[in-house]
DNA sequence: GTCTATAACCGGATAGAC
DNA sequence: GTCTATCCGGTTATAGAC
Protein backbone atom coordinates (compact mmCIF):
# COMPACT_ATOMS: atom_id res chain seq x y z
CA UNK A 1 0.00 0.00 0.00
CA UNK A 2 1.21 3.19 -1.24
CA UNK A 3 -0.17 5.43 1.43
CA UNK A 4 3.51 5.06 2.94
CA UNK A 5 4.08 9.08 1.90
CA UNK A 6 1.41 9.97 3.52
CA UNK A 7 1.73 8.62 6.53
CA UNK A 8 5.45 9.68 6.17
CA UNK A 9 4.31 13.25 5.95
CA UNK A 10 1.32 13.06 8.62
CA UNK A 11 4.42 11.95 11.46
CA UNK A 12 6.78 14.12 10.19
CA UNK A 13 4.96 17.08 10.40
CA UNK A 14 4.52 16.08 14.02
CA UNK A 15 7.94 15.36 14.11
CA UNK A 16 8.86 19.33 12.67
CA UNK A 17 6.41 20.80 15.05
CA UNK A 18 7.76 18.95 18.11
CA UNK A 19 11.79 19.16 17.87
CA UNK A 20 11.94 21.88 15.25
CA UNK A 21 13.73 21.42 12.10
CA UNK A 22 17.38 20.37 13.47
CA UNK A 23 16.03 18.43 16.07
CA UNK A 24 14.00 16.16 13.89
CA UNK A 25 14.64 12.93 13.35
CA UNK A 26 14.77 10.68 10.30
CA UNK A 27 14.35 7.73 12.39
CA UNK A 28 11.84 8.62 14.70
CA UNK A 29 9.83 9.82 11.43
CA UNK A 30 9.84 6.42 10.04
CA UNK A 31 9.20 4.49 13.87
CA UNK A 32 5.94 6.61 14.05
CA UNK A 33 5.14 6.32 10.56
CA UNK A 34 5.81 2.50 10.60
CA UNK A 35 7.74 2.25 7.74
CA UNK A 36 11.65 1.80 7.40
CA UNK A 37 14.44 4.67 7.42
CA UNK A 38 15.29 3.48 3.83
CA UNK A 39 11.47 4.61 2.64
CA UNK A 40 11.57 8.52 3.24
CA UNK A 41 14.19 8.65 0.88
CA UNK A 42 12.58 6.61 -1.58
CA UNK A 43 9.77 8.91 -1.37
CA UNK A 44 11.34 12.11 -0.60
CA UNK A 45 15.38 12.92 -1.73
CA UNK A 46 16.41 14.46 2.04
CA UNK A 47 15.19 15.92 5.48
CA UNK A 48 14.90 19.58 3.34
CA UNK A 49 12.75 18.58 0.64
CA UNK A 50 10.49 16.39 2.79
CA UNK A 51 10.13 19.63 4.84
CA UNK A 52 9.40 21.80 1.99
CA UNK A 53 6.86 19.39 0.42
CA UNK A 54 5.31 19.32 4.02
CA UNK A 55 4.91 23.60 4.09
CA UNK A 56 4.08 23.84 0.81
CA UNK A 57 1.76 21.77 0.03
CA UNK A 58 -0.04 22.92 3.94
CA UNK A 59 0.03 26.57 2.99
CA UNK A 60 -1.53 25.66 -0.32
CA UNK A 61 -4.29 24.66 1.49
CA UNK A 62 -4.81 28.33 3.44
CA UNK A 63 -4.53 30.41 0.66
CA UNK A 64 -7.17 28.23 -1.59
CA UNK A 65 -9.13 28.48 1.41
CA UNK A 66 -8.90 32.12 2.15
CA UNK A 67 -9.43 32.12 -2.04
CA UNK A 68 -13.04 31.05 -1.46
CA UNK A 69 -13.26 33.85 0.89
CA UNK A 70 -11.84 36.74 -0.85
CA UNK A 71 -14.29 36.91 -3.40
CA UNK A 72 -15.24 40.09 -5.26
CA UNK A 73 -18.81 41.22 -4.76
CA UNK A 74 -20.05 38.55 -1.69
CA UNK A 75 -19.45 39.66 1.41
CA UNK A 76 -19.35 43.34 3.18
CA UNK A 77 -16.17 43.71 5.08
CA UNK A 78 -17.34 42.79 8.50
CA UNK A 79 -18.87 39.23 7.31
CA UNK A 80 -15.80 39.11 5.29
CA UNK A 81 -13.70 39.55 8.37
CA UNK A 82 -15.53 36.88 10.18
CA UNK A 83 -15.27 34.83 7.58
CA UNK A 84 -11.51 34.66 7.34
CA UNK A 85 -11.23 34.64 11.06
CA UNK A 86 -13.92 30.86 11.07
CA UNK A 87 -11.77 29.54 8.35
CA UNK A 88 -8.11 30.32 9.13
CA UNK A 89 -8.92 29.13 12.94
CA UNK A 90 -10.61 25.76 11.90
CA UNK A 91 -8.29 25.33 9.69
CA UNK A 92 -5.32 25.88 12.03
CA UNK A 93 -7.06 23.59 14.12
CA UNK A 94 -7.13 20.75 11.64
CA UNK A 95 -3.64 21.00 11.43
CA UNK A 96 -2.16 21.93 14.49
CA UNK A 97 1.09 21.15 14.13
CA UNK A 98 1.79 23.30 10.89
CA UNK A 99 1.35 27.34 12.98
CA UNK A 100 3.96 25.34 15.56
CA UNK A 101 6.44 24.03 12.36
CA UNK A 102 5.65 27.49 10.77
CA UNK A 103 6.65 29.77 14.30
CA UNK A 104 9.22 27.81 14.77
CA UNK A 105 11.30 28.16 11.16
CA UNK A 106 10.26 31.10 9.24
CA UNK A 107 12.58 33.22 11.20
CA UNK A 108 16.27 32.54 12.13
CA UNK A 109 18.60 30.30 9.04
CA UNK A 110 16.19 27.78 7.71
CA UNK A 111 15.59 29.43 3.80
CA UNK A 112 13.07 27.10 3.41
CA UNK A 113 9.45 28.59 4.45
CA UNK A 114 10.33 32.12 3.30
CA UNK A 115 10.93 31.07 -0.18
CA UNK A 116 7.93 28.88 -0.04
CA UNK A 117 5.86 31.34 1.60
CA UNK A 118 7.15 33.88 -1.07
CA UNK A 119 6.58 31.47 -3.77
CA UNK A 120 3.04 30.92 -2.66
CA UNK A 121 2.06 34.39 -1.93
CA UNK A 122 2.87 35.59 -5.52
CA UNK A 123 1.19 32.80 -7.25
CA UNK A 124 -1.95 32.29 -5.51
CA UNK A 125 -2.10 35.22 -2.38
CA UNK A 126 -1.31 38.49 -3.92
CA UNK A 127 -4.59 39.27 -5.74
CA UNK A 128 -6.42 37.66 -2.58
CA UNK A 129 -4.79 40.32 -0.46
CA UNK A 130 -5.42 42.83 -2.60
CA UNK A 131 -8.73 42.63 -2.73
CA UNK A 132 -9.09 42.36 1.20
CA UNK A 133 -7.17 46.23 0.91
CA UNK A 134 -9.98 47.86 -1.30
CA UNK A 135 -12.21 46.55 0.98
CA UNK A 136 -11.03 48.21 4.42
CA UNK A 137 -10.56 51.03 1.89
CA UNK A 138 -13.73 51.44 0.76
CA UNK A 139 -15.33 50.88 4.73
CA UNK A 140 -13.29 53.59 5.09
CA UNK A 141 -14.20 56.08 2.73
CA UNK A 142 -18.24 54.92 3.48
CA UNK A 143 -17.21 56.13 7.14
CA UNK A 144 -18.56 52.02 8.18
CA UNK A 145 -15.22 51.69 10.14
CA UNK A 146 -11.95 54.58 11.87
CA UNK A 147 -9.04 55.22 9.88
CA UNK A 148 -6.62 51.98 9.84
CA UNK A 149 -3.94 50.68 7.95
CA UNK A 150 -5.38 47.82 5.83
CA UNK A 151 -1.77 46.16 6.84
CA UNK A 152 -1.89 46.44 10.06
CA UNK A 153 -5.39 45.31 10.23
CA UNK A 154 -4.82 42.17 8.46
CA UNK A 155 -1.28 41.93 10.51
CA UNK A 156 -3.33 41.74 14.07
CA UNK A 157 -6.07 39.28 12.79
CA UNK A 158 -3.76 37.02 11.48
CA UNK A 159 -1.35 37.52 14.99
CA UNK A 160 -4.48 36.72 16.89
CA UNK A 161 -5.62 33.56 14.98
CA UNK A 162 -2.04 31.78 14.89
CA UNK A 163 -0.64 32.85 18.61
CA UNK A 164 -3.61 30.66 20.48
CA UNK A 165 -2.42 27.60 19.00
CA UNK A 166 1.43 28.59 19.57
CA UNK A 167 0.22 29.23 23.28
CA UNK A 168 -1.67 26.32 24.35
CA UNK A 169 0.79 24.75 26.92
CA UNK A 170 1.36 27.87 28.70
CA UNK A 171 -1.88 28.70 29.09
CA UNK A 172 -2.65 25.33 31.30
CA UNK A 173 -0.55 27.33 33.91
CA UNK A 174 -3.36 29.97 34.35
CA UNK A 175 -7.00 28.40 32.82
CA UNK A 176 -6.12 24.91 34.79
CA UNK A 177 -10.15 23.97 34.14
CA UNK A 178 -10.54 24.48 30.57
CA UNK A 179 -12.73 22.32 28.75
CA UNK A 180 -11.18 21.90 26.32
CA UNK A 181 -13.35 22.45 23.15
CA UNK A 182 -14.94 25.20 24.60
CA UNK A 183 -11.66 26.77 25.18
CA UNK A 184 -10.97 27.18 21.24
CA UNK A 185 -14.90 28.76 20.70
CA UNK A 186 -14.75 31.44 23.58
CA UNK A 187 -10.95 32.26 22.13
CA UNK A 188 -12.29 32.16 18.62
CA UNK A 189 -15.49 34.75 19.65
CA UNK A 190 -12.97 36.82 21.38
CA UNK A 191 -10.77 37.65 18.53
CA UNK A 192 -13.80 38.29 16.12
CA UNK A 193 -14.70 40.93 19.10
CA UNK A 194 -11.80 42.62 19.51
CA UNK A 195 -11.06 43.27 16.04
CA UNK A 196 -14.68 44.09 14.54
CA UNK A 197 -15.18 46.08 17.48
CA UNK A 198 -11.99 47.43 17.32
CA UNK A 199 -12.76 48.84 13.84
CA UNK A 200 -15.68 50.53 14.51
CA UNK A 201 -15.53 53.93 14.54
CA UNK A 202 -15.95 56.66 16.96
CA UNK A 203 -18.16 60.05 16.55
CA UNK A 204 -15.58 61.45 18.99
CA UNK A 205 -12.70 60.85 16.63
CA UNK A 206 -10.50 63.56 14.70
CA UNK B 1 38.32 39.14 31.27
CA UNK B 2 35.53 37.91 33.07
CA UNK B 3 32.90 39.28 30.52
CA UNK B 4 33.25 36.11 28.47
CA UNK B 5 30.80 34.84 30.77
CA UNK B 6 28.21 37.59 29.16
CA UNK B 7 30.17 37.67 25.91
CA UNK B 8 28.95 34.25 25.75
CA UNK B 9 25.62 34.49 26.85
CA UNK B 10 25.06 37.33 24.02
CA UNK B 11 26.20 35.03 21.58
CA UNK B 12 24.26 31.94 22.85
CA UNK B 13 21.38 33.88 22.59
CA UNK B 14 21.77 34.76 18.94
CA UNK B 15 22.81 31.39 17.85
CA UNK B 16 19.62 29.63 19.75
CA UNK B 17 16.86 32.22 17.89
CA UNK B 18 18.77 31.60 14.59
CA UNK B 19 19.25 28.13 14.77
CA UNK B 20 16.74 26.22 17.67
CA UNK B 21 17.72 24.81 20.73
CA UNK B 22 18.98 21.52 18.80
CA UNK B 23 19.63 23.81 15.83
CA UNK B 24 22.27 25.64 18.15
CA UNK B 25 26.08 24.41 17.82
CA UNK B 26 28.56 25.06 20.80
CA UNK B 27 31.48 25.90 18.78
CA UNK B 28 29.62 28.64 16.65
CA UNK B 29 28.43 29.79 19.69
CA UNK B 30 32.29 29.54 20.85
CA UNK B 31 33.15 31.39 17.74
CA UNK B 32 30.99 34.19 17.86
CA UNK B 33 31.62 34.75 21.25
CA UNK B 34 35.71 34.58 20.75
CA UNK B 35 36.49 31.94 23.27
CA UNK B 36 37.20 28.67 23.86
CA UNK B 37 34.66 26.19 23.66
CA UNK B 38 35.94 24.66 26.33
CA UNK B 39 35.19 27.93 27.78
CA UNK B 40 31.33 27.84 27.55
CA UNK B 41 31.81 24.36 30.01
CA UNK B 42 33.70 26.17 32.24
CA UNK B 43 30.74 28.58 33.33
CA UNK B 44 27.75 26.44 31.97
CA UNK B 45 27.46 22.93 33.02
CA UNK B 46 25.86 21.95 29.49
CA UNK B 47 23.97 23.34 26.84
CA UNK B 48 20.86 22.76 28.96
CA UNK B 49 21.59 24.59 31.11
CA UNK B 50 23.09 27.46 29.05
CA UNK B 51 19.96 27.79 27.72
CA UNK B 52 18.01 27.43 30.90
CA UNK B 53 20.18 30.78 32.38
CA UNK B 54 19.21 32.61 29.04
CA UNK B 55 15.47 31.98 29.66
CA UNK B 56 15.47 32.66 33.36
CA UNK B 57 17.53 35.74 33.36
CA UNK B 58 15.74 37.76 30.32
CA UNK B 59 12.19 35.86 31.67
CA UNK B 60 12.87 37.52 34.82
CA UNK B 61 13.69 41.36 33.54
CA UNK B 62 10.22 41.17 31.76
CA UNK B 63 8.36 40.27 35.44
CA UNK B 64 9.96 42.96 36.92
CA UNK B 65 9.16 45.53 33.96
CA UNK B 66 5.29 44.46 34.92
CA UNK B 67 5.49 44.81 38.06
CA UNK B 68 6.65 48.48 37.97
CA UNK B 69 3.41 48.89 35.78
CA UNK B 70 1.02 46.80 37.84
CA UNK B 71 1.33 48.88 41.02
CA UNK B 72 -2.02 49.29 42.59
CA UNK B 73 -3.59 52.83 42.50
CA UNK B 74 -1.72 54.69 39.92
CA UNK B 75 -2.95 54.23 36.71
CA UNK B 76 -6.66 53.73 35.45
CA UNK B 77 -7.18 50.33 33.09
CA UNK B 78 -6.79 52.57 29.81
CA UNK B 79 -3.18 53.98 31.01
CA UNK B 80 -2.21 50.66 32.25
CA UNK B 81 -2.68 49.21 29.24
CA UNK B 82 -1.30 51.54 27.04
CA UNK B 83 1.95 51.34 29.29
CA UNK B 84 1.52 47.41 28.94
CA UNK B 85 1.66 47.64 25.32
CA UNK B 86 4.66 50.36 25.54
CA UNK B 87 6.60 48.57 27.76
CA UNK B 88 6.36 44.87 26.74
CA UNK B 89 7.20 46.29 22.85
CA UNK B 90 10.06 48.36 24.20
CA UNK B 91 11.69 45.15 26.02
CA UNK B 92 11.09 42.99 23.03
CA UNK B 93 12.69 45.47 21.02
CA UNK B 94 15.74 45.99 23.26
CA UNK B 95 15.72 42.14 23.42
CA UNK B 96 15.05 41.13 19.94
CA UNK B 97 15.98 37.44 19.89
CA UNK B 98 14.23 36.63 23.13
CA UNK B 99 10.32 36.22 21.88
CA UNK B 100 12.35 33.72 18.55
CA UNK B 101 13.34 31.28 20.83
CA UNK B 102 10.30 31.58 22.98
CA UNK B 103 8.00 30.93 19.94
CA UNK B 104 10.50 28.35 18.78
CA UNK B 105 10.74 26.31 21.88
CA UNK B 106 8.01 26.87 24.38
CA UNK B 107 5.62 24.32 22.50
CA UNK B 108 6.89 20.82 21.42
CA UNK B 109 9.54 18.66 23.58
CA UNK B 110 11.75 20.94 25.47
CA UNK B 111 10.82 21.09 28.87
CA UNK B 112 13.01 24.20 29.89
CA UNK B 113 11.01 27.12 28.88
CA UNK B 114 7.68 25.50 30.07
CA UNK B 115 9.24 24.70 33.21
CA UNK B 116 10.79 28.13 33.74
CA UNK B 117 7.62 30.06 33.14
CA UNK B 118 5.69 28.06 35.59
CA UNK B 119 8.59 28.81 38.48
CA UNK B 120 8.68 32.60 37.11
CA UNK B 121 5.11 33.09 37.25
CA UNK B 122 4.77 31.19 40.75
CA UNK B 123 7.37 33.76 41.90
CA UNK B 124 6.68 36.97 40.57
CA UNK B 125 3.76 36.71 38.26
CA UNK B 126 0.90 35.70 39.66
CA UNK B 127 0.32 39.01 41.87
CA UNK B 128 0.49 41.25 38.69
CA UNK B 129 -1.38 39.28 36.67
CA UNK B 130 -4.32 39.09 39.17
CA UNK B 131 -4.00 42.94 39.98
CA UNK B 132 -4.64 43.57 35.74
CA UNK B 133 -7.66 40.80 35.93
CA UNK B 134 -9.19 42.88 39.24
CA UNK B 135 -8.78 46.12 36.86
CA UNK B 136 -10.34 45.14 33.71
CA UNK B 137 -13.86 43.91 35.94
CA UNK B 138 -13.81 46.83 37.94
CA UNK B 139 -14.19 48.65 34.39
CA UNK B 140 -16.79 46.69 33.27
CA UNK B 141 -18.75 47.44 36.67
CA UNK B 142 -18.38 50.81 35.82
CA UNK B 143 -19.14 50.81 32.29
CA UNK B 144 -16.02 51.69 31.13
CA UNK B 145 -15.31 48.91 28.72
CA UNK B 146 -17.59 46.03 27.18
CA UNK B 147 -18.07 43.04 28.97
CA UNK B 148 -14.96 40.79 28.04
CA UNK B 149 -12.86 38.02 29.22
CA UNK B 150 -9.90 39.76 31.05
CA UNK B 151 -7.59 36.51 30.16
CA UNK B 152 -8.73 36.70 26.52
CA UNK B 153 -8.19 40.30 26.80
CA UNK B 154 -4.56 39.88 28.23
CA UNK B 155 -3.69 36.84 25.56
CA UNK B 156 -4.47 39.00 22.96
CA UNK B 157 -2.44 41.96 23.92
CA UNK B 158 0.45 39.73 24.43
CA UNK B 159 0.06 37.94 21.02
CA UNK B 160 -0.04 41.42 19.48
CA UNK B 161 3.00 42.32 21.17
CA UNK B 162 4.79 39.15 20.12
CA UNK B 163 3.85 38.24 16.92
CA UNK B 164 5.52 41.44 15.51
CA UNK B 165 9.41 40.49 16.10
CA UNK B 166 8.42 37.21 14.48
CA UNK B 167 7.02 37.80 11.48
CA UNK B 168 9.20 40.81 10.36
CA UNK B 169 11.10 38.58 7.78
CA UNK B 170 7.86 38.24 6.12
CA UNK B 171 6.26 41.41 6.23
CA UNK B 172 9.22 42.35 3.54
CA UNK B 173 7.50 39.98 0.90
CA UNK B 174 4.66 42.54 1.10
CA UNK B 175 6.20 45.97 2.88
CA UNK B 176 9.04 46.56 0.15
CA UNK B 177 9.46 49.70 1.16
CA UNK B 178 10.02 49.82 5.61
CA UNK B 179 11.09 52.93 6.94
CA UNK B 180 12.52 50.23 9.39
CA UNK B 181 12.17 52.36 12.90
CA UNK B 182 8.76 53.97 11.65
CA UNK B 183 7.32 50.55 11.29
CA UNK B 184 7.81 49.42 14.64
CA UNK B 185 6.42 53.08 15.84
CA UNK B 186 3.48 52.37 13.46
CA UNK B 187 3.01 48.79 14.31
CA UNK B 188 2.60 49.66 18.37
CA UNK B 189 0.15 52.54 17.60
CA UNK B 190 -1.75 50.02 15.54
CA UNK B 191 -2.13 47.51 18.38
CA UNK B 192 -2.74 50.15 21.12
CA UNK B 193 -5.97 51.65 18.76
CA UNK B 194 -7.54 47.87 18.34
CA UNK B 195 -7.10 47.38 21.79
CA UNK B 196 -8.64 49.98 23.18
CA UNK B 197 -11.19 50.64 20.91
CA UNK B 198 -11.84 47.01 20.95
CA UNK B 199 -12.89 47.17 24.23
CA UNK B 200 -14.60 50.13 24.08
CA UNK B 201 -18.65 49.65 25.14
CA UNK B 202 -21.32 50.71 22.31
CA UNK B 203 -24.12 51.13 23.03
CA UNK B 204 -26.43 49.06 20.73
CA UNK B 205 -24.88 45.95 23.12
CA UNK B 206 -27.15 43.50 25.21
C1' DG C 1 8.43 -1.08 -2.60
C1' DT C 2 10.78 -2.66 1.33
C1' DC C 3 14.60 -3.95 4.09
C1' DT C 4 19.77 -4.40 6.25
C1' DA C 5 24.09 -2.74 6.74
C1' DT C 6 27.26 0.68 6.65
C1' DA C 7 29.66 4.77 5.06
C1' DA C 8 31.05 9.30 6.34
C1' DC C 9 30.57 12.76 9.29
C1' DC C 10 29.56 15.74 13.26
C1' DG C 11 27.96 16.98 17.97
C1' DG C 12 28.29 17.53 23.08
C1' DA C 13 31.21 16.87 26.58
C1' DT C 14 35.66 16.02 29.21
C1' DA C 15 40.63 15.23 30.56
C1' DG C 16 44.41 17.46 31.53
C1' DA C 17 48.33 20.70 30.31
C1' DC C 18 49.47 25.54 31.09
C1' DG D 1 40.77 31.13 33.24
C1' DT D 2 42.17 29.37 28.93
C1' DC D 3 43.56 26.04 25.55
C1' DT D 4 44.39 21.28 22.78
C1' DA D 5 43.19 16.82 21.87
C1' DT D 6 40.05 13.34 21.93
C1' DC D 7 36.18 10.11 23.26
C1' DC D 8 31.83 8.40 22.23
C1' DG D 9 27.55 8.37 20.54
C1' DG D 10 24.44 9.63 17.20
C1' DT D 11 22.93 11.59 12.30
C1' DT D 12 21.91 11.86 7.39
C1' DA D 13 22.17 9.41 3.53
C1' DT D 14 23.24 5.53 0.32
C1' DA D 15 24.48 0.85 -1.60
C1' DG D 16 22.56 -3.11 -2.69
C1' DA D 17 19.91 -7.52 -1.57
C1' DC D 18 15.14 -9.20 -1.94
Amino acid sequence: MADSRQKIIEQATREFSEYGYNGARMQRIADKASVNKAMIYYYFSSKDQLFETIIRETFSQIFATLGKILVPGQLDLEDMIRQMIYAHIDFLAANRDFPKILLREIHGKNPIPLKVVRELVNEFGRDNIMYFFRQVEQAKNEEKIRNVDAMQTLWSIIALNIFYFVTEPILSIFWQSSDAADVLENRKQAIIDLVLYGLLPRKDEE
